[in-house]
DNA sequence: AATTGAAACAACCGCATGGCG
DNA sequence: GCGCCATGCGGTTGTTTCAAT
């Protein structure tokens, strides 16, 4: 279920990302944090865009992400955001600690579209069949009663809101402790990231680049882009090493 | 067993936004 | 105020998988 392989003319990898890539990528980011996305993927020795990067991260690799499937309550929770909030997917994630707005996004349509769809056609239809037939003739009454339809309809997402969230807030408190009101900013716990995890990337993260040695990586630039990019990046380091859940932010 | 169409989902692309000089 | 750049967001595409025929 991957795109393959393709390089364009600047040598940019697309498509599939390899285990070696995700490696990599988390290593790297583990190591030094993605203080920037374009410079990234040079410094942690990737042919990728920085683009490519950063979604992969959000997406997949990122710390705490789920994958697989959606439960009953993420599908309620995602029906219920999407008619507040309209596509604002990225809003809706932030309601949905663990889920990416891309992952959301497919899962909508996909899954919950047509689902959302058939049962407003439901709900439409057992209004009518509950109208008297020479009602149901009368064009005004039928606006009328339209507009009655999303008046029922919007009190039931608003009644299905208030037991759903509560049903996420138990089922948040069991997995992940107290839901965030900002999802988007992740604090990193010192544990984060497992000690087999750790383990396993030590040798390539030592054999890494790290984006105050390498001087010779971002082609054409002067010494003097590099001095920039040495200090910002020491900076930022010294920054990392103050407050590094900041570095991990999404 | 082969074919085909739908479903699923990772990834790409283009645009919008915000920060900075 | 303006232009540039990095980042974020939402729409769309491309590929694989799987079920139906």
């Amino acid at each position: 279920m991957v795109k393959s392989l393709s390089l364009d003319k600047n040598g940019i990898r697309k498509g599939a990302w390899s285990e070696e890539e995700d490696d990599k990528l988390r290593a790297y980011i583990h190591r030094y944090g993605h203080w920037n996305w374009g410079l990234l993927p040079k410094f942690a020795g990737l042919s990728r865009s920085g683009k490519s990067c950063r979604l992969r991260w959000m997406n997949y690799l990122r710390p705490n992400i789920k994958h697989g499937n959606f439960t009953t309550e993420e599908d309620n929770l995602i029906v219920e955001l999407r008619k507040k909030l309209g596509n604002k997917w990225a809003a809706i994630a932030a309601k949905l600690p663990g889920r990416s707005d891309n992952e959301i996004k497919n899962r909508w349509n996909t899954h919950l579209k047509k689902r959302a769809h058939d049962e407003d056609i439901v709900l439409e239809l057992e209004h009518l069949g509950s109208m008297e037939p020479d009602q149901a003739n009368l064009k005004e009454n039928k606006d009328l009663e339209c507009e009655k339809d999303r008046a029922m309809i919007n009190l039931a997402s608003e009644s299905l809101s208030s037991s759903s969230s509560s049903c996420w807030l138990g089922l948040g408190g069991a997995v992940f402790g107290d839901v965030p009101s900002q999802t988007s900013s992740y604090q990193l716990a010192d544990d984060f990231w497992t000690e087999s995890f750790l383990e396993d990337i030590t040798s390539s993260v030592d054999s890494m680049p790290s984006p105050y040695l390498v001087d010779n990586l971002i082609s054409g630039s002067s010494c003097q882009d590099m001095t920039v990019v040495d200090e910002f990046s020491w900076s930022m380091l010294d920054s990392c090493s103050e407050h590094n859940s900041e570095f991990f932010n999404c």
